[in-house]
DNA sequence: GTCGTACAAATGGTCTTACCAATATACCAA
DNA sequence: TTGGTATATTGGTAAGACCATTTGTACGAC
C-alpha cells in the first residue's frame, strides 16, 4: 500500500503571511517601520488586495502588525517589550545599573561582531561600510549635535549586529540601544566634547570595521571588547 | 472640561469575530458543527462576504474554525491554547529561530558564568550549591517529568547568573529562559530520554559548579560554552 | 515671518460583483 | 454493488468602486 501525503493546498494569504513573518525575523522589516500601502504591496506581490488584507489581518491579530486607518500599516516592536522593558523601570530608579547594561552590551556586541566577521555576506559588508562612512562624515563635519552622532554610531553597530544573522541577537541589541539612547544621551554629551576621546573612539570603530571586512572573527571580537571597555571606562570617569 | 473617550472605531470583522467567539464559547456552536455557507452567513449578519471572510480567517488562525474548500467551515473539536505572545508565535512557525536564541543564550551564559566565578559572594555560592543539589536530586530520583527537570535546570543556571551581580544580564537571561521554556519543552522530552545525554549534561553541570565555586573565571566561561554547544548540537541532531 | 485653516492626496475599511477550483451529492450505467 | 459522471454548493481569488480618516501641503490672515 503506497502512502499518499495530502495534496499541498497553499492559500495565497498563507504564503504572504510566512513571507512577511520571515522579513520581520530576518530584519528586512524593522520594528516601527511602515509597510507599503495595501494597493502597492498587493501589486508588488502579484496578489489581489483582499488576499493581502486577509494576511495583514491575521498578522495584526497575532500582534506583529498594526494598521491605522488613513495612516498606514506598521511593524510592531515584538521582542523589546518582552525582554528589555523591565530594564526601563529599573534604570529609572537605579541609574547605576547603566553600567550593568553596558557590560551586557559588551558581551552581546562582542559575539555579534565576531559572528558578523564569520557570516557577513557581500551586501552585509556593503551596508556596514556605508554606515561607517556616514559615521565618519558626521565626525568630519564637526557636528555638535550629540543626538545625530549617537544615531550614526548606533546605526553602525546595528548594521554589524544584523550581519551576524541571528535574529534574537539583533532584536535584543536593538532594544538595548533604545534603552541606552533615552538614558545616557546627556552623559554622552560631556564625553563627546573631549577631542581626545573622539579620536580614540574613531580609531576603535575603524579597527572593528577592518576586522569584520577581513573576516577575522577573533580580531573582531577583541576590537569590540576593547571599544566597549573604553566606553565604560570613560563614562565611569565622567560620572565622578 | 468634559472628558471625551476615544471614538470607538469598530471594524466590522472585529464585531463578527467576537460574535462567533461568543457563540462557540457559550455552546450555541458546538465542536464539529458546520457553519452556514459564507454567502448565507454574510446575508444573515448583514455584512459583505469579504468582511465576513476576514473574520473567519482570523478565527481559523486562532484555531477555532477550520475551512475546507468546497466543503464548508467547521468548528474545531479541540480548542488549543491560543498563543498571545507575538514572539512565541513567530518561533512556533519558524522553529529555526530557536537556535538563534540558543546561540544568544550561550553568549550571555558564558559571560554570566565567568563573572559569577569572579564576583560570587559566600551566600551566592551557598545558593548555587543548593540549586545544584536540588538538580542532582531530580536526576537521582529518576524523574520522568520533563517540566520538573527543566525547572530545576533553569533555577541552577539563574542562580549562577544572579551571582554575576549584573541585574541587566539576569533580566535578559530570565526572559530568554521563559522564551525557551514554552518552545522547546516538547523537544527536550526526546533528548532527556536518552541516558547517555543525561550523563553528559550532568557532568557539564558539575564542571560549571566546580569552576564557579573555585573562582576560576576562565574555566567557568569555557565550561559554560561547552555545555551550551553540546545542548545545541544535541538538539540539532534530534530535530532531524 | 509665523501660525492657522482649508483643501487635496494617500491610506485603510467596506462593499459589490464576478469567476475559479475543490467538494459533495444525486443520478445513471455496467 | 460498484464506479463514473454531471451538477450544484462551497470556499478561494480577483477586480473595481466608494467611504472615512489621516496626513501633508499650500495658501491666506495676522
Amino acid at each position: 500500500m503506497v502512502e499518499f501525503s495530502a495534496v499541498k493546498v497553499t492559500r495565497v494569504s498563507d504564503s504572504i503571511i510566512s513571507q512577511i513573518e520571515t522579513m520581520i525575523l530576518e530584519g528586512s522589516l524593522k520594528p516601527g517601520e511602515q509597510l507599503p500601502s495595501e494597493r502597492a504591496l498587493a501589486e508588488q506581490l502579484s496578489v489581489s488586495r483582499p488576499s493581502l488584507r486577509e494576511a495583514l489581518m491575521i498578522l495584526e491579530s497575532k500582534g506583529l502588525l498594526q494598521s491605522k486607518r488613513g495612516g498606514g500599516t506598521f511593524v510592531c516592536d515584538i521582542i523589546g517589550p518582552t525582554i528589555v522593558e523591565p530594564l526601563v523601570y529599573l534604570m529609572k530608579s537605579h541609574p547605576e545599573t547603566i553600567f550593568d547594561v553596558l557590560e551586557l552590551r559588551q558581551a552581546l556586541e562582542a559575539v555579534a561582531t565576531q559572528h558578523a566577521a564569520e557570516r557577513a555576506t557581500k551586501s552585509d559588508r556593503e551596508r556596514i561600510k556605508q554606515r561607517f562612512d556616514e559615521l565618519m562624515a558626521v565626525y568630519e563635519g564637526g557636528n555638535k549635535d550629540v543626538a545625530i552622532e549617537s544615531e550614526a554610531d548606533t546605526e553602525f553597530h546595528l548594521a554589524i549586529a544584523e550581519a551576524s544573522h541571528n535574529v534574537a541577537l539583533v532584536h535584543v541589541m536593538r532594544g538595548l540601544f533604545n534603552l541606552l539612547r533615552v538614558n545616557i544621551l546627556h552623559n554622552l554629551k560631556s564625553i563627546k566634547e573631549e577631542g581626545e576621546s573622539h579620536d580614540f573612539i574613531r580609531a576603535q570603530h575603524t579597527e572593528i570595521l577592518t576586522a569584520v571586512m577581513n573576516g577575522d572573527s577573533e580580531m573582531a571580537r577583541d576590537a569590540s571588547n576593547r571599544h566597549l571597555i573604553y566606553v565604560q571606562k570613560t563614562m565611569r570617569e565622567h560620572l565622578q
